[in-house]
Order: C-alpha cells, then structure tokens, then sequence
DNA sequence: CTGAAAGCGCTTACAG
DNA sequence: CTGAAAGCGCTTACAG
C-alpha cells in the first residue's frame, strides 16, 4: 500500500502469491496448488520445479484464502476459565499434545468468547474449526451462546447433550465420597466441615451432595456452618479459618474446595499452633503438584485434567471431521471419575 | 457438499452470505459491508433494513475472505515454552486483558511453531497478525526461524534487536544480587549455593553471574560446587539436597532457581529435621503465590509478569498497526527489574 | 448515500 | 498429467 520500503525487518514482506510461484515455474496455478495438496497428481519432475519457485520466492500460502475455499484452519481453541496456575499447564500440555497428533493446531484463550458483547471474539471465533469450552459455573446463558457459534463446540464440566453437544463432565463423586469417609474415620460427623469455593460451580455442587449424603449415611444432618462456601484460593482457606478461630479447627474433618483452600487453612492454623493430622484432618482437592510437596502432604482427590483435555480433543475433532458425512451421531457424555490420594494430613 | 441434513445441532449450519443479506434487504453487498464496517456512510434507515436482514438470517461475515480483503485478523498468540503452573495464568490473564483493550483477541500456544517442521503450525501463524514469543532458553535457531515469519514478532527473554525484533528482556540483576547479599548478613560466602535450574537459559545465566560476582565482590571465587544447575523443579531440589546431604546444607545459605526447586530442597531438608531459617537460608525466584502461602514463608525474588505480559501486547499491537505506515522505528528493548520480596526463610 | 465491478489468493471440477 | 476458468465471500475505489 505504502511505499514500499522495506528497510526494516519486522515489516511484512510482500508476501509471493501463488501466481507468482506459477510463472516463475512456467506451470498454472493449478498445478502449484496440486504439489502443495497432493503431490502425487503431480510428475515429479515438475512438482521439482514448482518447488524450486516455492523456495526461490520464500512463498508461504496464504491461509485465509485457502480457508476461505476449504472451509477449514485447522486451529482448535480451548476456552478455559481464568483458573489459576497449576490447572492451566497440564490441560493445555495435554490439550495440545493431543491436537498436533490429529494435525491440529490447539490455542488457548483465557477470556470466554461470550462475556461481552463486543466483536472482538467473534472474529477470532470464526477462524477456527472447533473449540472445547469449560464451564465450571455452570453457566447456561454461555451455553446459549455457544449454540449460535458456528463451529462445533465440546463442552466440559457442563452438560449440554440436551443442547445437542459433547460433553464431558468431572464425577466429583467418587473422590469426594471416599475423602469423607476417609475423615469419618478419626473424627465424628458433627466436626466435618466443607470450606468450598465458588458456590454456584458444578464441581461444587457435586462435593457438596457427596459430603452430605455421606455424613447422612452415617446418621448425621450436616448443619449450616458445616458447609461453607467462597472462592478457590488460599484467602478464603485462611480467612475462614481465622473467623471460626482454633476451638473449631482442633480436632476438625475438614474437606476444603480445593487444594489452595487447603494451604490457606493450614497456613491459618499453624498460626493457633495447630497442624494436621495431629490436630485436625484436611484434604484437598485437585491433588496439584504442590499437595505432595509441602510439609505435611496434603491428601488430595486427583481430577484426571490430562484424560479430560485429550478426550475433549478427539471428541472435537471427530466432531468436525465428521460434519463431511452426512450421519448424525447424537451428542455423547462422558463421565471422568475421580479418586482420593491419601497422604499425610488426613 | 453432502445432503443439507441439518438435523443435529452439532452441524455446522450453512451460514448466510453478505450477498443473502444484500438481497433480502435490497441493497447491495457494498452497503451490507459498510454498515457493517463503517455505519455513518449509511442511512439509518437503510441500516436499520440491512440489520434486520443480518438479524434473520443470523448472518455472520465470513473471516477466512475478510481476512484475505483486510490481511488482519486481529488476533494474536502468545508462544509460551513448556513451563509449569503458575507462570501460565498471570502472563495470560494481563497479555489478553492488554489485548482486549487495543481491539484484539489473544490465543495462547504452549508449542513453538518451530518445534517441528511439520505443516501444521504456518497455518495458524499465518491466521495472526502478530506472536509474542517467550524464548527462555536462549535459543537463537528459533528466533532464525520466526525471522522467517511473516508475521509481527515480540520477543520475551532473548534479545533479538540485531535481528530487527522488539525485545523484552528480564533483567535478573538487580533482585538476584539482592537476594545473595542478604543471604550474606548471615551465611559466609563459601557456604552459599545457587541451585539453579536448566544451565542454557537466559535466567540462569544472569543469576549466575550476579552470584558468582557478589560473592568476589566479598573476595570468595565460588567453587563448582556451589553453582549446580538440574530443572525448574521441586524433584531437582530434593535430588540435590538429598545428594548432598545434611551436612552441606546445615549452615548454607541457597539461592535457587525458582521457588519450586526452594520447596523441593526445604522439603527434603525437613525430612533431617531442618528448617529454615534457623538452620539454612534460602530464598527462591519468581514470588509465586505459593511462596506465601507455605511455612515458612518463603523470600523470593519477584519477576513482573504482568508488565512483562502488557508491554509485550502493547509492542506488538504498535508495530502491527505501524506496518501500514511508511516510516520505520528501529527495533526496541525493554528491561524489566527483578526485586527481592524477603519473607521468613532468609 | 448507493451500486456495479474488480480483486484478494486460493481450490477444484471439467476438459483435454 | 496439466491448464483455463469459475467461484469462495468479502472490501473498496470509482461513478453516479
């Protein structure tokens, strides 16, 4: 457009077009686009040529033109909550391990493509092929959104098959049942306490009907301060721990949101002198990294995040490469268990 | 293509053209494609026609041919290396908030697009207006190759202003100095330790140096044992403390890599029964929220990921929209201090 | 203020 | 095996 001065570097070089790589290589375009998609269509000798052109002009497709003819980018998102640390890490590994091996390419977005209205996703939106989107807040109105994107969708931590999508949902059940029990081992029902997170959360909600169903079985009707909620991080798990003060923490059960809960509680508590297991009993959920490294470990029920963003992956892309044919494959749930990692504060 | 059996949801719904739209609002495409892009060369009330249509047919422009028209997409990755947890969300979180500001969305990309030569990463990039590309590991192959790039680049840890990119370097000095020095109230020079993690990484080398010259400055030549390098993990930490031994570590003063590595070596020092600080001092990198959270409370030197992450975002989002301009700005580099953050380990 | 038309850079039947 | 040509769905001078 402007002139064209390319002194510097990280200015977009004009980039060759096909045509070009075509006349240099005394061939049609046809046929550079032959050598590039299928080879094989092609002699050797002149898919030699059209390479030759292609290296000589640095020539690189331009891929919207190409998406705009196959109606496909090959490029996944995943659309992830704004959780914090560790959680990010092994999803996106796994996430994207799983992608290139389906020739893929998977990126991340941190920010929901429906939280504003703004037409800023949208955009990007249209340029990929699928996208796996988590919704641990159970937030149906973005599900109703999503249902209007046009790109195949999977959905994790939220069930939408009734919405006609894939859905992979976390069975907090399991995990949490074998956590309280575990605890109802060294301490009578009525010192359990449940130090959650967001309240309106599926993983929340789970937990919180194992752990009451649980104490139930054992005869107990869990009562209100038994079951607290907040946010997932450690100042929760300390500022609840500093507000019912140390008689209520000695000798309690707690199960915590999540892990950080837990390191906020214990950090309160050590405070008041107080450590698990001699002093009380806690367990986590999540089971990062860090619970088998501080002093005590921390019990922890483990999320199988890696089994989750790789089944997440394929569904999708089975998904999108199955919009060709023309069979209809009702929407599928499944279902990752959980399991309780015992350690040393339980 | 196949039989417009559009039962399932899941089906990718044939989207509606601007020429759909045009017709069933009487107009022409031009005037569909500026009311959408440019409102006030239109009548409001042939606006208000062509929003109706847009609104019935459920008409979303396509990208892969605005893209092609317009060759932006206004949308940028962010290329992270394979680091673990906490590192991932700040970063993120900040460079999509800066993002969203300036009108982009950001995606993130735990893959190098140079990783491998396959063909599947040079679609997406091609898809980008710009990448931001953190290269801890020194690694100027890479940086050869996303010369090769077309697109926009910032790089994050390496400098490649030579090379014509803006750089964003984090400047290790000032917190690694600081941290060695007040490990030196305490600890006589040959007993402190840099426990370090990978040895070819941009961070490494700095804090080195800042370790082995603070301690000449003190007239102590470090001996190799006390410059170890391993990964940037908890188990280098135990490894190494458990190599070691006791009775290396009663009395040392350790710098370590990050603070997992801290945590690694407290929690292998604590199965001898020593605790920092009364026995040893150490202190970490990277003021991770954890190092807080843990007892005791770990002192560790603070990188500003968040300034990082929105200087790089703002760099990259000036030179893309500057590309149009003739006048070239030189490649800039930007330093970022670290700080030591002292808590109850030093 | 609006429209007809060219063009962005690809892919893919269709002929040969 | 190869090429001429149409077409994907937009944007934008250029006229009117």
């Amino acid at each position: 457009m402007a002139g064209n001065n390319n002194g510097g570097r990280n200015r977009r070089p004009k980039q060759a077009s096909i045509d070009q790589v075509a006349s240099r290589a005394g061939v049609s375009t046809a046929t550079v686009s032959r050598v590039l998609n299928n080879p094989s269509l092609v002699t050797p000798a002149t898919a030699k040529r059209v390479e030759e052109a292609i290296a000589e002009l640095r020539y690189r497709p331009n891929m919207f033109a190409k998406g705009l003819m196959m109606r496909r980018s090959r490029v996944l998102a995943l659309v992830l909550p704004d959780i914090h640390g560790e959680f990010y890490s092994e999803l996106l590994r796994v996430a994207d391990g799983r992608a290139h091996e389906l020739g893929y390419h998977l990126l991340a977005s941190s920010r929901s493509p429906f939280e504003d209205s703004e037409e800023v996703m949208p955009f990007a939106f249209g340029l990929l092929d699928g996208v796996v989107l988590m919704l641990p807040t159970g937030d149906r109105r973005a599900l109703e959104h999503a249902a209007r994107l046009d790109a195949p969708l999977v959905l994790v931590e939220l069930d939408g098959s009734n919405d006609g999508f894939d859905s992979i949902l976390i069975d907090n059940a399991p995990g949490a049942r074998a956590a309280i029990e575990h605890i109802l081992e060294s301490v009578p029902p009525e010192q359990c306490i449940y130090v959650g997170g967001e309240e309106y959360n599926a993983d929340t909600e789970q937990r919180v009907r194992a752990f009451t169903e649980t104490l139930r079985a054992r005869g107990h009707e869990p009562q209100s301060h038994q079951i607290v909620f907040g946010s997932f991080d450690s100042a929760h798990g300390e500022s609840w721990a500093n507000t019912v003060g140390p008689e209520v923490i000695r000798g309690a059960g707690i199960v915590s949101g999540n892990d950080e809960i837990a390191f906020g509680v214990m950090s309160a508590a050590s405070a008041h002198n107080l450590r698990a297991p001699d002093d009380f009993r806690i367990v986590g959920f999540d089971n990062s990294r860090l619970s088998a490294l501080v002093r005590p470990r921390l019990s922890s029920v483990r999320i199988p995040l890696g089994q989750i963003a790789e089944q997440a992956v394929s569904m999708l892309v089975e998904r999108i490469e199955q919009e060709d044919d023309a069979e209809i494959v009702p929407p599928r749930v499944v279902r990752m268990a959980t399991e309780l990692v015992v350690r040393e504060t339980s």
